[in-house]
DNA sequence: TAATTACGTAACCGTATTGGTTACATATTA
DNA sequence: TAATATGTAACCAATACGGTTACGTAATTA
């Protein structure tokens, strides 16, 4: 999960701030800028966009964009977005969920750590509903490198224009 | 990690059970009641003695024990112990730290990124700070089934007694 | 002292997951 | 109609993990 995740959120940035250019990113120019595969690429926008929080756009020209104002989009809305059914929970029990363990004691043990395994995630989502793309593209325009993302927005927007 | 976690404090959850009782519990008993393998418990318990949460003793009657009571030993205690060089962070952005990607805006996602992943995790560790071994024995007896606890409390000093 | 117990650790295996890659059908644009 | 780009399946290699066996070593106990 958590490199799916990283690499969604990075993918969200790059959408973010391509978003005021009405064209859409294709997925091998993200894929060059991460330094990965497009279909791998593909594949989370896949998940971005069974969520609602990207479309796509097939053919020449096609591409993925938000569909909505990145200060509308929060970092919990890509992590829900992402998890899969395999990845039932990021503090889940696994293997200890068998019958054997399931006398007594060990029962009444689960569902004391299934409650404080709970809270935890949940002041971690907590947090990340607190963030929004907006914050993180306004964090990097800030703190970091202010004139090489302005250079890097005219680049992205000109990219998305050409092509 | 995650199923590590689990069993870890799991493990230690038995262990505090038995902590009154002075003698050690083997990896034998844990692993039948945990429905998994001895050495898998007895892997876990290396690190949990690592970072000294139990102590250890050979030979006949040997088996492992806490270094302290229950009310002494947070979860976050338990997941730091377990955590592994190989874990390096529960947001890592794993194969983005790349050279391809450490173009200007990239690097600057990246860092931008770190905070938040940092901050939730933050805000995760310190709901598990807040949790003590000792809150999981009390929520195990109050809540869920305090006749089987206290059946099972003494069949565990019991068996830890006998072997 | 000898036998038993139990840990510590290495080694190996099967499985699951993941990311990377190729390939191709489909849709859209020009 | 040609070019572009997505959607998706399929396959591969690498990694991680849990399970298991095996064995050396230490401590107890008879």
């Amino acid at each position: 999960m958590n490199s799916r995740f990283a690499v969604a959120t990075h993918i969200m940035a790059y959408l973010a701030f391509a978003h005021e250019g009405n064209r859409p990113t294709n997925s091998e120019s993200i894929a060059q800028k991460l330094g990965t595969n497009p279909v791998v690429v593909r594949r989370l926008i896949g998940s971005l966009r069974a969520a609602d929080l990207v479309r796509t756009q097939l053919g020449a020209g096609g591409g993925a964009s938000l569909t909505r104002c990145p200060d509308k989009i929060s970092l919990l809305d890509i992590l829900d977005a992402i998890e899969q059914p395999s990845d039932p929970d990021l503090f889940a029990l696994g293997s200890i969920e068998n019958d054997v363990c399931s006398h007594h004691i060990g029962s009444c043990i689960q569902s004391s750590l299934q409650d404080i395994f709970g809270a935890a995630e949940e002041a971690m989502k907590k947090e990340l509903a607190g963030s929004t793309l907006a914050d993180v593209l306004s964090q990097v325009s800030k703190i970091s490198c202010p004139e090489q993302f302005a250079a890097a927005q005219s680049n992205l927007s000109a990219t998305t224009s050409v092509g």
